[in-house]
DNA sequence: CAATAGATGGCAAGCATTCGAGATGTGGCA
DNA sequence: TGCCACATCTCGAATGCTTGCCATCTATTG
């Protein structure tokens, strides 16, 4: 692989001159110039990427840590994020944390070590938090808020309204005895949504009712048999995410109850697989894209040093789609 | 950030001292030894990996091309290749081609100059091609047959068998009037898929019915609308993958087919989806997370000097679930 | 006392970039 | 016409950081 001085020497000039041709960062006479072009031309020559970010100590490189691609959620925004990476010139390390706080610090650290000009990262524990904050890069916290500081922001969507719209909307839809598959309370996904759906409980003076779920589709398989055990009269049901609506969708309809005929159901964020499943998901949508976008912005701004917002709430809406039906 | 000759400055020792304890190169004076644990414990010092590729021509980083990290099967795949990777101390590069040629070549460019050991790649155009055979790098194209050569292998699943294995289940469960949404005949999978279809029609002297379908749901979607068109007395359909399975199921039950009563229905892939999916999809194993693993094995053998195998051809098998029923 | 083994330091390589200094040339003024 | 000043261009060296090789030095053993 030829390198810069390789071009210097048949061009005649020295490495300084084929470096202000490539980037463009002073005059150079005409000639000079062009056979510094002809130059790289014959040998085919392209900078090395890891000298260069070596001596610019930034590689370009954006971490992006998620606790597992698999999940659509995940997936949809590591697909926004790498987008407007590209776009910006900026490539994408993306690292599974498998919910291993072990592997989460090591993958931190590694980031750090690779000189990656920040990290948006999907998960979040106590200890990471730590690391996050201890952490010399800009770190983006992406669907959790962060009580931390440093140079870290955090972007999320209004859970809190989410799980207002989505009770409303059930109630709007006649339903008189829900169930709310609710998410962990640790994450504030999970909690803000409770609060929004405990207000409105609060409001109009409903009996709550709720059976903790993780957020994972196993989980929802196994809240949803609880669900169908203990609540007979059920006939709206609140899933903590989308994909739990999926697994709640698979045990309603084997223990015969029909959708939304018998059961109303909502889900959460509008992941791309609520619309494609059958009968498609009503569901409170996050706009997944644009958070996304976002976190790469406010890493881009941190790198030229442009200010940025470090709380990030962004809207969310209601998506009234096949399993609930508003009454007439 | 403290560099490696900090920590020799503090210890009193030389640089070179300071690389051998870290890496264990040679024997070191134990209370020299100790002194360097010191410096490098009081400095936080992490060995800058910039630099330290740059001096090894390798930087530990495998990138990963594919069309749309938002499809399951690339995504499940990804999720492989990361673990495997991760386990042998690799990084992956995530790049997303949008099935953008341009794009590709941009990335399989900027692997060479980020140096990284390898590109494992899923998709493959002639152009690609071309930029693959004058790659510096170990290539593995997966889920495609590579013509070309090189320091490239592909790494596949039996597309052939599957078509066969697919067909047969159908005729075993009985049905008479068998459409096949035939996915894209130029590439491998497509092409295979059919052969073994086309043969399984020939040796029963079954009339071939087919419609041409790319393999995302959208056109899945057209295809399905197209099916119910033109063939109103189907009762099998070997969708191309999952993703137009699902498709098909929607189309289907809006115009009132019931699955599997009246249409039986096989896809491909076997994708985390067609088992999330209600009614669980009958379909076709591929090994995905062995493609994965095996991708990133063989890169891992190139950079250690090891052979590795070019053409590999996995096995698939037949995964019957609630879209087919056996006769009795 | 010599020879060898083991430990350690220094230097160079890997590569692109930038800065300060030097070189070349041109224009203006005496 | 000759000289000085200034502008423009170009080069070399230093920077970023680690590792491997070679040379050196010390200590131990025969």
């Amino acid at each position: 692989m030829a390198s810069i001085r390789d071009v210097a020497r048949i061009a005649g000039v020295s490495p300084s001159t084929v470096s202000r041709v490539m980037n463009g960062t002073a005059n150079v006479e005409e000639d000079k110039r062009q056979k510094v072009l002809a130059a790289i031309q014959e040998t085919g020559f392209k900078p090395n990427e890891l000298a260069r970010a070596l001596f610019k100590q930034s590689s370009k490189i954006i971490g992006v840590i998620v606790p597992n691609i698999e999940n659509p959620f995940f997936n949809e925004l590591a697909k926004a994020v790498e987008e407007e990476a590209y776009i910006n010139g900026y490539k994408i390390l993306l690292c599974n944390s498998n919910n291993n706080t072990e592997k989460e610090l090591m993958n931190i650290q590694m980031l750090n070590q690779m000189k990656a000009d920040g990290i948006i990262i999907l998960t979040y524990s106590d200890k990471t938090g730590q690391a996050i904050a201890s952490c010399q890069l800009p770190v983006v916290v992406v669907d959790r808020q962060l009580t931390g500081s440093g140079q870290s922001a955090y972007v999320e969507s209004d859970h809190y309204k989410g799980g207002k719209l989505a009770i409303l909307h059930l109630l709007d839809c006649g339903c008189k005895n829900i169930v709310f598959l609710r998410g962990p309370l640790e994450v504030s996904s999970g909690q803000q949504r409770y609060q929004g759906y405990h207000e409105i409980c609060n409001k109009y003076g409903i009996r709550e009712q709720c059976i903790d779920c993780l957020y994972d589709y196993e989980d929802g398989l196994r809240a949803a048999r609880e669900l169908v055990e203990k609540y007979h009269h059920v006939d709206g049901v609140i899933a903590s995410n989308d994909m739990i609506a999926i697994a709640t969708y698979k045990i309603l309809t084997r223990e015969g109850y029909r959708i939304p005929d018998d059961v109303q159901m909502i889900g959460f964020d509008n992941i791309r697989f609520s619309w494609l499943f059958t009968p498609e998901l009503t569901t409170v949508n996050q706009p997944i894209k644009k958070m996304g976008t976002l976190a790469v912005q406010i890493i881009l701004n941190y790198a030229k040093g442009l200010p940025f917002q470090q709380e990030n709430i962004l809207d969310v809406s209601l998506v009234e789609r096949q399993t609930t039906r508003r009454k007439e």
